[in-house]
DNA sequence: ATGGTCGCAACGCGA
């Protein structure tokens, strides 16, 4: 089974290259974030035609996340998680999207970007991140011997060289301590980064502004982070830096785990 | 080329 996580940047503008990567990836599972759309706008077709069936939690413009999976996988225990945003408290987000498939339990997280480091939406990205690693114990501690997987965009590097000039993001978000702080209480819970030590270098994003994928000024901030059972399965896994590359690409690429 | 981007509900805002 492969199992991939892919920031797609708006899923409406991004059909053709997504269902072009599926089309050739042997993708069983694409957990996605940033689809920019509600259910009923998603291009289910598409994704159809190629043998997957979706799970979609969209509720505005600005994010929402997916899951696309082979029709012949067995799915239950869908949950559709609700962010409220800090000074909009009528606005509600998709930005977590939890499944088990074939026994497997993967969510599709986009954690809030937080914006400034003293902006009201960077005490919401790290009470988000809290909360979220608080349910994850919880649940392990319930089944140590659960299989699952947090996947998706973290918007957190979590060291010096997941960004390709430290110095240029003193006093920015996703690199300061406390963020790195609650990616390390993911790791202090029992999960694991499978894709570092495969690919110890590389980045998973990299701004459409100021040349960045040319000039290879990115970041690594998408993740997959599996529990102890689950780790142990991967054999192989890689960031699809190609994705990047060519006509009207998405700003992030593909982190893919394949697991035996 | 010394500044160069996308996406959305958009002529502004978020990433």
């Amino acid at each position: 089974m492969r199992i991939a996580t892919w920031n797609v940047n708006s899923i409406r503008a991004r059909v053709a290259r997504v269902t072009d990567y599926l089309s050739r990836a042997d993708i069983d599972i694409l957990a996605m974030q940033e689809i920019k759309c509600k259910p009923e706008q998603f291009p289910r077709a598409e994704f159809e035609a190629l043998g997957y069936e979706l799970i979609i939690h969209g509720l505005n413009q600005w994010n929402g996340v997916a899951f696309a999976y082979k029709k012949h996988i067995q799915v239950s225990d869908i949950e559709y998680e609700f962010s409220q945003m800090p000074a909009f408290n009528d606005v509600f987000e998709a930005r977590a999207l939890g499944a088990t498939f074939d026994g497997v339990r993967l969510w599709s997280l986009y954690v809030p970007n937080g914006r400034e480091l003293d902006h009201p939406h960077y005490t919401y990205k790290l009470e988000w991140l809290h909360n979220l690693a608080a349910t994850t114990a919880e649940q392990l501690e319930a089944d140590p011997d659960l299989q699952m997987a947090l996947m998706g965009d973290f918007n957190i590097a979590p060291l010096d060289t997941d960004v390709w000039d430290i110095a240029e993001f003193a006093g920015s978000t996703h690199v300061s301590e406390d963020e790195r702080m609650a990616f390390e209480a993911f790791e202090q819970i029992g999960l694991t980064d499978v894709v570092r030590p495969d690919h110890p270098e590389g980045y998973t994003y990299w701004d459409y502004k100021q040349l960045r994928f040319p000039k290879n000024e990115g970041m690594r901030i998408d993740f997959i982070l599996a529990s102890e059972t689950l780790a142990e399965r991967v054999s192989e896994t890689e960031m699809v830096r190609a994705e990047r590359k060519g006509d009207l690409p998405s700003d992030h690429v593909p982190v893919v785990a394949s697991i035996s």
